[in-house]
DNA sequence: GTGGTCTAGACCACG
DNA sequence: GTGGTCTAGACCACC
């Protein structure tokens, strides 16, 4: 579990370490069954409060991606990969079609979009 | 001047506003030297604050976007659009990498990402 | 909008805010499109904490019931009706077994069972 | 004894053996006089902690359920269950409130909500 | 004015 | 030990 804040990152810091996990269990560095750090142990490590990782926590457990229950661990939930209905797979197209433009706009090129995309296909 | 707000769009009102106008420039679709609406006239238009619509100008000022000056209606500057800083560059590439990462988890396999990229890159 | 909170109640402070807004939502006292006080007003009229009601909001928010946008009131969300997939509908059901033999088994008659029922059937 | 976790089941462990052990005395499964098992066997079987079963006994224990004596297994007692208590069925009502407005908002209707019901009191 | 984030500390409940 | 709730107050961003 390497998780880590970007002070430069204007996102939120509970929301960077949501990304961080949803990256890790996208890839499989993180499976089903894996425990996470608890609350305090994080929020230490990263020299944060508690409650901005439960925060984060919290989101995770909502989006399906960890199982949380009282006094144990938390870990990674069984992740169903083809449960997005129509409505989701749909926004997230149009998320792709939003994105590319500010990509070319900001002057990337096709190609180097398309390396940026391959870079986070890989593992 | 076509600007629309997109209720669904999470992004605050004027990041729309302000980013519609930067297109349209890119586009060429405005040139330098045509007039924009008054703050006034497009609050009307578009059903919103007018500090809103205000703060959108400021920001396209701020960007050298446009000419404001008290009393004369707000003109497209005659300055590009510089290419977008490092900054800029480095946000594009984490945005790829969040939504990668969320259309993963909604089930997309690699090759559809592919093919959803290149449609978006083909027009 | 009328929401109270009954201190003898176990649930949660929060948790009572969200199931009276949905309740009231099912029952269409409260439509798409109606605000809701904000949460700074809520949490006075209440006296209880600012962050408690906020939790609710943010509950609500994930649930798909209210939309919160940062610096306008919280509104009614335009709900669908039949969203729910088939692994939803049949939680609800299971859920209804396992009420129905708590209810059975603390003495409710099949008969106290069914006029409970229609009670929170009306309006 | 047949006692079982259920992992999907958002009820602490200790009390879902509460639940069954009481279940399985007021269907006449175990009647005063029936031993239960150790907590260390219990806990073995089951794979969760000791003190979690302890607590669990604890429990039936303060309700009358069981009889605990040091050095000897624990023992149905010859007590009745109680009716339940106002509190209790109170507790069941708004549980009642909450699963309908659950359903209502996933979808179902009235009628599908009847129906859902009277097959549920029907065995 | 509104909601959003972060910190801090207390206390409770489960395992 | 773990997560869960509530309070309190600061500061930021949007309208």
């Amino acid at each position: 579990m390497f998780i880590s804040i970007d002070e430069r990152d204007s996102r939120p810091l509970y929301q960077q370490i949501v990304n961080q996990v949803k990256e890790q269990v996208s890839r499989k560095t993180l499976v089903p069954g894996d425990e996470l750090p608890s609350v305090r142990e994080l929020s230490d490590n990263l020299g944060i409060n508690m409650h901005t990782v439960r925060r984060a926590y919290l989101e995770l457990r909502d989006q399906g991606i960890i199982n949380l229950r009282l006094g144990r661990k938390a870990r990674i939930a069984g992740i169903k990969l083809q449960p997005a209905g129509d409505d989701a797979r749909e926004h997230i197209r149009s998320r792709f079609t939003e994105l590319v433009t500010d990509a070319r706009l900001a002057g990337f090129t096709p190609d180097e979009i398309r390396v940026i995309l391959e870079k986070n296909l890989r593992p």
